[in-house]
DNA sequence: GATAGTTTCATACAATTGTTTGAATTGCAA
DNA sequence: TTGCAATTCAAACAATTGTATGAAACTATC
């Protein structure tokens, strides 16, 4: 590989595209002519176009991961082994929010990139996304440190509403926006991961007879 | 119109398909094969392909939108007026975690195709949720009515974050099963439905301060 | 039972798409 | 320079897809 300039200049192209009108209805050609390259250069370098796709997802996926486990281990050794269970689900939703939300304008294209993936979900994305489970399993575990008194289904169920609100945020601020005629303020980044942070705590304290109560009720029936 | 036999043999193939294989890899010819009809009868009695998509979810969608405010006004009726927190929030998520979770093998057509729509997210169906705000709104006032001592941006996140928590096991029920090993039962519905609406509950009521002062902080930043 | 309107049908259209091919070009090492 | 592998290129391929067409079949009304 003498230089990867193609290469590059196809990744780049692929991922503005993609961010700004989907997956839908961007084609090869369509990359390959923003990325002045050939068409073949796509199969080429990257085998199909699913592969492409797949490549950008996990570059940008990975970063997020990155970050995520960093901060889980700042905190972890912030609390001595042991973080807080706050400290914990900020690490798991700060830096996909911090990544996606911020004023439009300021987004960068990796940010819509991630954004489009989160909405559209198409099948290449969908694989790599079924692998992050292991990912996942870390903050689990860091959870169940946390707050030892707590079931596990209580934990899984705290971590599926986290990862939920914060996802869904992402995916439809845009909803929140209307509804709220503006004055839910989804530029101010820190303060939505506050929000989504301070209901999951909840969700996995402050709630704990109420729930266990609710769900037994539920399950006695 | 003689008799709907060929319109609704359409719309039956076509949600099933759709159901089993999702919008990405179903066309026109598999499902008027599967019903049994000429080619040209999309065309014909539905005008394009997105307008049969449309139908077929406007059809399920707006079924759930009555639900959901017959639910309501139930509550409010209930409450002389006006309903619980919990009694709103229920009649929000009910309806949908009701048509969508349960045992995989007991799920309607419709079940299934409303969980495709739901993850797949293509064009015709985005454009109908788009028009989904007004229905919601009627839950904000609802919201509102329930605790006037909740500022309106408060409520619109509660609600915001209900939703999502319920699209969210809808959309990856796979996720939480796998992670959790399968301790956690989403066949036990009327508990997710209960877990997912106290969690809401407590982020609209229990942690007023809590949030508050978080967010305060962080706007003081 | 003729007629007008509706519905069905086979077929073709037109455009798009990802992919492949084989030759040309380039870059680098011997 | 020569030779070889990597890369680029134009062109074509092959398959799919939604849609349109015009004739045929059907239905109900008078």
């Amino acid at each position: 590989m003498a230089s990867d300039h193609t290469r590059t200049a196809i990744l780049s192209a692929a991922e503005r595209l993609y961010a700004d009108r989907g997956f839908g209805d961007v084609t090869l050609r369509d990359i390959v002519a923003a990325a002045d390259v050939n068409l073949a250069a796509v199969n080429y370098h990257f085998g199909s176009k699913d592969e492409l796709i797949a490549e950008l997802f996990v570059t940008r996926s990975l970063a997020t991961n990155r970050e995520r486990l960093n901060e889980l281990k700042l905190a972890e050794e912030a609390g001595g082994g042991r973080a807080s269970i706050d400290a914990i689900l900020r690490a798991l939703v700060g830096p996909t929010l911090r990544g996606c939300l911020g004023p439009e304008r300021e987004r960068s294209t990796a940010a819509r990139f991630m954004i489009r993936a989160s909405i559209e979900s198409v099948p290449p994305i969908r694989r790599i996304k079924n692998r992050e489970i292991d990912h996942l399993r870390k903050f689990a575990a860091a959870m169940k440190r946390s707050l030892p008194g707590r079931s596990e289904v209580d934990l899984y169920w705290g971590l599926h509403f986290a990862l939920a609100m914060a996802h869904q945020t992402i995916r439809d601020s845009e909803r929140l926006t209307k509804l709220s005629e503006g004055s839910c303020d989804l530029n101010d980044v820190e303060g939505v991961i506050d929000r989504v942070v301070a209901v999951s705590v909840m969700a996995l304290t402050g709630g704990e007879t109420k729930i266990a109560e609710k769900v037994g009720a539920q399950r006695a029936r």
